[in-house]
DNA sequence: TCACCATTCAACCAAATAGTTAAATAATTG
DNA sequence: CAATTATTTAACTATTTGGTTGAATGGTGA
């Protein structure tokens, strides 16, 4: 196992990113489908611009891609990064093996 | 599935916490087992006080625990918050599932 | 007790974060 | 073209973060 310095400033940028619950709001909406800005603003109490910022944050940790579509920008979730996350956190499964034993056993049964 | 905002914090200061460099590699010095501030400082190039505080972020995320032994005071990995991250991430792995199933099949074998 | 060792605390600083409002940009519709 | 709609940018502010140095605390051993 080698050390991996070209990751860790993506890391950063993805732990930071899922650091703020509106962060973690926008993706579960977005984990619902794609969406415009200012539907995902509407049920955020903060203004348009406050929401935009967030999803930029999002976007340059490559949590989110957006794409612009006539005037409107919809943004869709980009996986990959929350795989990075899981894969530095299984690491130290070892420290919750029974509660990772767990997770496995429901995860099993709700994959198929 | 329902909304558990009493959790909100808890990931907020979890992922906060991991999204520090130096923090990450204290966690991955404390994977090998407990150690002292000073021991886990010296790998660090950066003060004491420093990473003594890096220390209390992780403390307060519950990431770990801190006993005072004599004048030392060691420091030991406790993993419930990273299962608490892993769970988070993993109402999302339809977003890579394909790297799940992969992982998972990894983890299968490295997990005899 | 005295000197030392481990660690934290306090005060400070620069930079980043998270929000605001108002103006700018850019596509759409009448 | 003019008005509207969607979104970003700019400028500003308050707070937090991550680091520093130096003093304080508190246990250990001579």
């Amino acid at each position: 196992m080698v050390e991996r310095p070209e990751d860790d400033a993506d890391l950063d940028s993805i732990f930071q990113a899922l650091a703020h619950p509106t962060r973690r709001a926008l993706i579960e909406q977005l984990a619902g489908g794609p969406a415009n800005v200012s539907t995902l603003a509407e049920p955020h109490d903060m203004s348009l611009a406050a929401v935009s910022k967030h999803l930029q944050v999002l976007e340059e940790a490559g949590l989110i891609e957006v794409e612009p579509e006539g005037r409107v920008r919809r943004c869709h979730l980009d996986g990959t990064p929350l795989s990075a996350a899981f894969g530095w956190l299984t690491r130290y499964r070892i420290f919750w093996e029974d509660r990772f034993d767990a997770l496995e056993d429901h995860l099993e049964q709700e994959h198929q």
